[in-house]
DNA sequence: GATGAATGAGCCTTCATTCAT
DNA sequence: CATGAATGAAGGCTCATTCAT
């Protein structure tokens, strides 16, 4: 359920961890030795794994990726109750892995490998266009007000989500996020209610 | 302990030139010795003015920081029309900085120092501090609905905003940030806009 | 201790495969993981058959030596025609064999094994005497001119060979070895007959 | 008189030590850091002065190249005493400078870098080209025998001068170069006398 | 006010080799 | 016979920083 990827079970472990440390130390003092320390084992070790850093990175984001297509392509619901749970599902998978979420929500971690960059930003782009797909439904089903454009809700929606986790994270998972989840969500129902 | 200003000419230079640079390549690839080589100078001379790259970052920091305080503390009318205002000083500063925006907006840039991150930590906490209270006010005067908190009311206001800069630095100003900047504001006042 | 034919069917087979990738790439980037993944083995693999990558190649080095002796030992006629059937032989051996000639007949290949070098070295050292043994014998049988030092000869001879070896691997074998081999041992009868 | 490029006093300084280096052990164990090891200082510091091992490879072979052509494109007589003046030229070098000779020489040593190959091959064939003038010119003047093809001439004059310093650097320089030079020499002058 | 030269630490990667299974 | 997993050593390179001049 999370990857179709062929991946060894000890590619996948690595990934794991690498999505931990990742997660402690930012992208940028995210190095082989330090991921090879923390599982215990030499640099060396990594490369019989991982052709590159570039390729775990882009391994990563594949993973990552291949979980986020199943969900967002087929199982949303139509309209607004398609927007809730797109919220929720991204929520819930940040909820759930908090390691995840900071690697992957700041696509900035990445600027180290152009690949990996342009894998987030296509992922970025397919997010985009179904949740402006779903804004339209939810405009034609009579769910939403319809005197904003579609980018302009994109831009509240996503960055209003985005901000959130961003402030979770930072905070160290100082606050519930599915209650502030939950806040944001009757939020977006109030503030998009058709007039 | 803040330095408002206390930068002598070839510091604002350095500091200019840098701003270029990070928004140019990403803090990642920023290093002395590139912009020593895009001043036209040995790195050795940098240090003549800055006593390690850690301050450099940090009089950037500082240098924003002392900018964007008067306006933010002062200049700002009360309630609605101060959250106007404030969103429009903030991109206004984006669009005719736009290396500033790309370097400081995603504060993600400066995990190199952990001062740096602090001292940007402390900005987005006294911003946020504003823009609450801004809010606190537009509520009590009746001029947006007050049904929502005020924690999510700067979710939504404050990633928005920041969505939009970051959607607009990765298409390299493909469009107008003023007219998008328009769209969200008078998007927010329909959708903040009492019942 | 010269090792003439002790060699299994597989340690063959990896021989050979060595001396094609050796042909491809050049000693520089002959690693035994690339032989592995020619062969379709692990690194692994390859230990079994030979104890260290300096067996291997020396295995190489005295396979190609034992080949080559008897050919000399034995089969060469004497003087002149001794010398016209040994550069025939080792040119003919490159044609049908062009890995082997580039593996082997720059002897720069080897210096990562100081055993090989050595052994090389010996080979060489045979070679000359053989030659040298045959210049003389051609100059009492008043088949070539005796105005020249046989160690001169030898310089010219080897050298041309050796020349003319290199100049077919490196354009690729872009022209006839057989054509040109033939040219440069006219050449040889004219410019060595006696005066 | 031996380098017209535009490289600072360290360059040069280096480059030496490299040439040494170079000789002593090949180009195969030849590594920035036993270079600077030699040289006394870090690896690092060889960066300051050299963008990349491929470039001060091709530092070395540059300076070799503009050192070689003035002699040959220029000082050159016509002719028979062209030839030999080319031999003892490129003698005299090897002669005076051993290391050059053999990491130069040889031009495998440099399959490490591809453009340090062609820049190399490059000056091969220009010396290819001028030997081969000359060769036309000897014909032509009547001053050596016609019967033998131009490139079958190359082959046997550059082989057998190539040969004479491989064997002096292997042997390493156990006999005098120049005695076997002229010996090498007048042996030319004997077998290619027109009949 | 700036340069040239250098450095120590660290980065990503490759290599030959080993060993339990 | 062969694999999967690992390793120590080394290689090329970059970074922030220092210091004498």
């Amino acid at each position: 359920m999370t990857s179709p990827c062929k991946l060894t079970a000890r590619q996948r472990e690595i990934i794991d961890r690498a999505l931990e440390l990742l997660a402690e130390l930012g992208a940028r003092r995210f190095t082989m030795k330090r991921l090879a320390e923390k599982i215990g084992v030499t640099e060396a070790a990594l490369y019989r794994h991982f052709a590159s850093k570039n390729d775990l990175l882009l391994a990563i984001v594949h993973d990552f990726e291949s979980s986020a297509r199943n969900e967002l392509e087929n199982g949303l619901p139509p309209g607004l109750q398609g927007i809730a749970a797109f919220i929720t599902s991204r929520l819930d998978r940040v909820a759930e892995r908090p390691a995840l979420a900071r690697a992957l929500f700041t696509e900035e971690l990445f600027d180290e490998s152009q690949e990996c960059a342009d894998a987030l930003r296509q992922m970025f782009k397919k997010h985009r266009a179904r949740l402006i797909g779903l804004f339209q439904e939810a405009k034609t089903n009579g769910e939403i007000r319809d005197d904003l454009a579609n980018e302009t809700l994109f831009t509240i929606v996503f960055g209003s989500v985005r901000q959130l986790v961003k402030e979770w994270t930072r905070s160290n998972g100082a606050f519930s996020l599915l209650k502030r989840r939950d806040m944001l969500l009757d939020a977006f129902r109030k503030i998009l209610r058709p007039r």
